[in-house]
DNA sequence: AATGCGGGGGA
DNA sequence: TCCCCAGCATT
């Protein structure tokens, strides 16, 4: 037995679509339905925010202009593209996807429902992305603009997050999604999602849909989505050691399993029990093979998922007279060069370093 | 400092 | 079905 609807759902399509017509946003994946591009950028657009993903996507486009090049590329590849972007498990997926698109597919994009879940990285919500933007499919998303949109349109009370409201939403999304225009649907309430259905200040007179949204009508929109409680998070305390031989930094590569998978960053560690910052620095120091007195630079606040990271960045001058081993996982770099792909927080720590001067030295970093 | 977001994979 | 995951913008 479906559940009443508070209004013709046919109405939420027709707004929102007279809405996009005028307040669309002009974006690079929108001048195409090409579905490797909208892949691409639905795969981007995970956890991150528009402004950021534009490089990125030309970068990578400019690159791997098509699947076959994608797919024949190394994942090391792929990851420095990728490198500043975050949640690198996203890259890893995709190139895994191309690889099994030119094997099983024959290098084209699939346009079933089933073949597109079938493919790593891609959920519910991203199939139904790609289904209605690159192949005009009627095919819902629940995307956490949407998930709000429809949480205040509703005026669902139940926590967002919960089975049982997660099932109400999607039979929701698919009620609502049209069988005419369902790419510019789609892309229509994520825009609106994105710019006047916000999470703290809703802009309500603004909203198209305003006229049917059930939170408003009960003044709950500012209360609703009802979020659980997130739990803290811990804080990790670690020391980088920026070793300095003839204007270039000693860099160390990450192994291409596990996390920041095959980034580049400086020799670090975690102070061990009673151990200073400074003495985990010389620890560091003389692991390396280096000897001499370390200089503390500053420390670089870097937030995960799920810890706080406070990171110290200590900087030293390698010794002439001893060799420092150098091999494929570790190599002495101009700073920033763009072949070695930094990690964020160790991004942070390069930029504090090149601000920073020594006592009584003027400017010897700024060659740097 | 707190909040919000997507999805896969394993317990 | 839950828990975990090496970001970042916004407020």
């Amino acid at each position: 037995m479906p559940e009443p609807l508070p209004f013709n759902p046919a109405e939420v399509a027709d707004r929102l679509l007279a809405w996009y017509a005028e307040s669309g946003r002009d974006l690079p994946w929108r001048r195409t339905c090409d579905p490797y591009h909208v892949w691409l950028s639905e795969i981007m657009l995970q956890q991150t925010t528009v402004a950021a993903v534009i490089p990125y996507y030309q970068r990578f486009l400019a690159s791997f202009p098509d699947i076959e090049s994608l797919a024949a590329a190394p994942v090391e590849a792929v990851i420095e593209l990728w490198a500043g972007l975050g949640y690198y498990r996203r890259a890893r997926n995709l190139h895994a996807a191309a690889v099994r698109l030119v094997e099983d597919f024959g290098g084209v994009f699939p346009a079933t429902m089933e073949e597109v879940l079938s493919l790593p990285g891609i959920g519910r919500s991203t199939a139904g992305a790609i289904l209605s933007i690159a192949f005009e499919k009627s095919a819902p998303i629940l995307d956490g603009n949407v998930r709000r949109i429809l949480c205040r349109l509703f005026a669902l009370r139940q926590p967002a997050r919960s089975s049982a409201a997660e099932k109400r939403l999607w039979r929701w999304a698919e009620v609502l999604t049209p069988v005419e225009r369902p790419g510019d649907y789609a892309q229509a309430i994520m825009d609106l999602g994105a710019g006047v259905c916000l999470p703290r200040q809703p802009a309500c007179q603004a909203c198209p849909l305003a006229g049917l949204c059930q939170a408003l009508r009960l003044g709950l929109e500012r209360e609703l989505p009802v979020t659980s409680r997130r739990k803290p998070v811990p804080l990790r305390r670690q020391v980088a050691l920026a070793l300095r031989r003839d204007g270039a930094l000693l860099l160390r590569r990450r192994p291409l399993t596990g996390m920041l998978p095959g980034l580049w960053e400086f020799p670090n560690c975690e102070p061990l029990s009673g151990e200073s910052a400074e003495q985990a620095a010389r620890r560091l120091l003389t692991e390396l093979g280096g000897k001499g007195e370390v200089a503390a630079v500053g420390e670089v606040r870097h937030v995960y998922s799920h810890f706080r990271l406070r990171l110290s960045l200590f900087v030293a001058e390698a010794c002439p007279d001893r060799r420092i081993a150098e091999g494929e996982a570790s190599v002495w770099a101009p700073a920033a060069s763009p072949e070695y792909p930094l990690h964020g927080a160790h991004r942070k720590a390069l930029a504090l370093l090149k601000d920073w001067t020594p006592a009584g030295d003027s400017g010897t970093m700024a060659s740097l």
